[in-house]
DNA sequence: AGATGCTATCCCATATTACGGGAAAAACGA
DNA sequence: TCGTTTTTCCCGTAATATGGGATAGCATCT
């Protein structure tokens, strides 16, 4: 600790704790310091930002300076900084995909590789419902086929609606609870209490089901897409005729769903801890209830 | 050009062709590369990014590379580059002024210092009206005051609104000018011909002025605050006495305005480029009208 | 007011880190 | 199939970034 040359040997690396080997020193420590702002600290001091990085004050001091003349930080006041307007000209570029379908369509392709059934793709609209907005079809001569795309449909009808309604905001989950539910298929959750329990379902496991609940024949699952404000924004899904998607494989299928859906959210700039809010917004805990 | 020896001494630096000594290279160029993507080119290979700055291919895959593991990049196909999600995910953490006021507060207390009369800052409402969000008043005994903050004013009245409409996209400056424009003052503009011409005159210089167009006794300037998608969002004004305010202090404190209506812009991620577009987007050029 | 931390900034000798060339490997196009 | 372009890897070199220390400016406590 103590400093008894003139210069001993800099530590070998090791900022934020991140594993080793990513290359260039300076980029790794300069988004260490970026990740130190946050809501709970939108704006930091040199020193502040020292102690978090575990940086010498002379390099934070350097990189924030070289950040700066750069734009990815800015000085808000006096011994004050805070992020830089070129995060968000480059978030706001263009260079971003500008909807969903742009953004989902990769892991739609893959999705669908890789399970060879139907793959959905759902938005939710504002009117609270969803709507089907791009599909990647399996290959098998019998299979799903989207035949309503853009058509709204109401989130209790399905599993795709079930994954949305499952992490929207309660009030608006309430809401939709709030008025009756109408039965297209005889397997259609009609009930608000037995809907509630299967929502409180998917928000834990991430994805929900749905046995011909929408589409007599049809066996769905589905996982949630959020966007970097941490707003559900849609979902993907898996849909296959009942005789090759027995409960067993819609089960295999949903860990595929819910990685894919996280790929798509992960390029919408979602983060862990976004969702995890989102989560607790959409389930006032019992608690408050 | 030729290789003669083993390793030739790097060139000084200078990647894109800023100037020299902003301090750690690694930032300048990492930044270099991600101004690369755009628009035009959301995605880009490795030699193409190396061309366009100036990189020797190693060392833009090795930024590339440590760019990726941090989020700041990710690689959309194979031999594909894009901007990676912690753009967004920083863009959207909330560490940004929320509001437009917070964003203008520092920008509005330093043009009332400057000027020491008052400076307004003007929202434009989804209603294709402008509203009085926030003031800093000058300290003199004769003074403008918004009394009215937050009530919907219609574009054409004042300078605020002025600058505004000038930079709206056309179709909405086209429908605003479309319906009667009430006198509120004898100096008010009511021939849309004329308000054409003001509003070309404002797109050209960037600011607006106005005296006692709305309120009479008050000579104002404003110019315009714009975003990271390049829409106008509000503008700054300067508001004081006719007394105080000959049309030759106007035009000087233009100038002031103008500054820090940009300053503004710029924290809210707005480029210069993307200003000219919106120009543009403004003004159908006679060609096309 | 005086004293005492704390913070930001600057400078400098040092050697660690990042550099660019070159070559191999992989993909692409013909 | 072969030639070309692009990507990846390796390595010796020195330029680059580094951390310590010193200075000066603030804020808080006594």
């Amino acid at each position: 600790m103590s400093g008894i040359q003139g210069t001993p040997p800099r530590s070998t690396g090791e900022v934020g704790g991140r594993a080793r080997g990513s290359g260039v020193q300076s980029i790794d420590r300069a988004v260490t310091i970026l990740r130190c702002f946050g809501p709970r600290s939108p704006e930091l001091g040199i020193s502040e930002i020292a102690r978090t990085t575990g940086l010498s004050t002379s390099t934070t001091h350097r990189l924030l300076a070289s950040m700066q003349h750069n734009g990815l930080v800015r000085q808000v006041a006096e011994r004050r900084y805070a992020l830089g307007p070129l995060l968000v000209q480059l978030a706001g570029s263009g260079a971003f995909p500008a909807s969903l379908r742009d953004a989902a369509l990769q892991a739609m392709r893959e999705l669908r590789d890789r399970s060879d059934e139907t793959v959905g793709l759902h938005e939710l609209l504002a009117s609270n419902k969803r709507a089907v907005v791009d599909q990647a079809e399996s290959h098998h001569a019998l299979r799903r086929t989207y035949t309503e795309l853009g058509e709204p449909i109401p989130l209790p009808h399905g599993a795709p609606g079930k994954a949305i309604l499952a992490f929207v905001p309660w009030e608006v989950s309430a809401e939709v609870l709030g008025e009756p539910i109408e039965a297209v298929t005889p397997a259609t959750i009609t009930d608000p209490d037995e809907l509630r329990a299967e929502l409180e379902r998917a928000r834990a496991d991430g994805f929900a089901m749905s046995f011909s609940e929408r589409t007599p024949g049809i066996h769905t699952v589905a996982a949630p897409i959020f966007d970097n404000r941490a707003r559900v924004v849609g979902c993907l899904s898996i849909s296959g005729p009942e005789v090759r998607m027995p409960r067993a494989r819609v089960e295999t299928l949903s860990i595929d769903v819910k990685r894919a859906a996280w790929q798509v959210s992960e390029v919408l700039g979602a983060t862990g801890e976004a969702v995890r809010r989102c989560r607790e917004h959409a389930a006032p805990s019992s608690a408050d209830r």
